[in-house]
DNA sequence: ACACTCCTGACAATAAATGTCAGTAGCAAT
DNA sequence: ATTGCTACTGACATTTATTGTCAGGAGTGT
């Protein structure tokens, strides 16, 4: 095994773990010596992998994503920088800080000469003026699709009528000029789509939700032929 | 100077060149021999490198891009994705096959890990039945753009009325449901913007025209403190 | 045929990486 | 304070990988 493969190998490993790993552990994995794990760690922080150390206790490393080199054609290149842009305008202060230094790292790596393309590429997702605004806290909605907390709505359809419900979230979806909120409605007991700019109003209930097969995203996704052309 | 490195570089090297290079060329720039020029090409070629060799010629490579080694957030992979989707889902046919390519690639060197955790952030851009059609050719409008190429427009504005004009098209730019060109107007001799769905008809001309300071996109963007936040 | 290139194997020389050993330091528990 | 458990570093002999030289083969165009 080329050194650098096992470097690269040795990022995955540590990201694959959830408690601190001992140079020790590196080393019977990799049937190198310890002193060779040293040298690698220490290569590796040198060359700007997020990797923490503590005598005692062993190596951690955050959750993050390691891409190994990629050759990647102008299209697809125009299509991460002109989609980036879109998340940064069409999201919240969260996603469009993500999509920032995503921007950024890539614009580090890229050769002067790259950078000249994208300056004549002419394609922008600039903040609009079409956007249909909402209150509803995009992260916590999110963070409560993810952890599968209950969430009570009050939402107003298009003709202004209030109603109170409880739904289990389970996606976002962007509708451009608006994002749609689906859900499990209890009130309903079947899925539905909510509209972020109508809701007026949207608590994060401490009540966790377990997806039942009738209840779940995946059932309704294949219920209904969901068609982005990306996902399986 | 690592072999890593140098691999990288030629990588770099060789796609900033139109016409083929020689192996001695390299082995110049690059201070070391033509045996291990052979060599480190073959290395690149064997990690899928798109690198095309012929005897009596020297080198050659299409223009693709390729990246080091990067370490993504969370985040920043989310964006990456939904980002994908957007452009598959907004643009043309064209886009939608490299956001495609793209994400295809991505999910080869996603880890079974990093894959799981796809499945479960439920962001979706789906195709929406909020779209606003338009039957202009977006890539040809791309190149046009590119090539500096005039067009002419038959455009309806919002009362329905049809105009025809000869456009020095400069730019694209997403205004969920619909895109909007972004153009210097020979008929009203200033810059305008013009909805996809509302051109009626669009012949790129052969006629090419040169930006003068205050026909051209930096200009305007200058002018009009352009705000996506992602663009210098 | 000649010129100009890419290509490959073999091997000595050079460079880089590795493992062993010794020593230093930090943190937590006893 | 001591012990246990770890991270850390330098030195040096050994091992491994890379490099350059040389020789030979092949393809394309003039």
């Amino acid at each position: 095994m080329r050194r650098s493969d096992r470097l690269f190998q040795i990022v995955n490993y540590l990201q694959g773990r959830r408690i601190a790993v001992t140079a020790s552990d590196i080393a019977q994995e990799f049937d190198v010596s310890v002193r060779t794990v040293y040298r690698d760690i220490q290569d590796l922080i040198l060359t700007g992998v997020p990797i923490s150390g503590e005598a005692g206790v062993g190596y951690l490393m955050a959750r993050n994503h390691c891409l190994p080199p990629m050759t990647l054609e102008v299209g697809e290149l125009e299509t991460l920088m002109l989609g980036a842009a879109m998340v940064n305008s069409w999201t919240d202060a969260t996603m469009a800080k993500s999509a920032r230094s995503l921007v950024s790292k890539l614009k580090s790596v890229l050769s002067d000469k790259d950078r000249e393309i994208f300056a004549g590429t002419a394609l922008f997702a600039p903040y609009s003026t079409m956007q249909i605004p909402w209150t509803v806290d995009f992260s916590a909605m999110r963070a409560a699709i993810r952890d599968k907390r209950k969430v009570k709505l009050n939402y107003a359809d298009e003709k202004g009528d209030l109603t109170k419900r409880i739904i289990r979230p389970l996606s976002l979806s962007f509708f451009g000029p608006t994002w749609l909120l689906h859900g499990w409605c209890e009130l309903r007991k079947d899925h539905r789509n909510f509209r972020l700019d109508r809701i007026q109003d949207a608590e994060i209930l401490e009540d966790v939700f377990i997806d039942t097969p009738e209840t779940s995203l995946r059932h309704y996704l294949q219920r209904h032929g969901y068609k982005d052309g990306l996902h399986d």
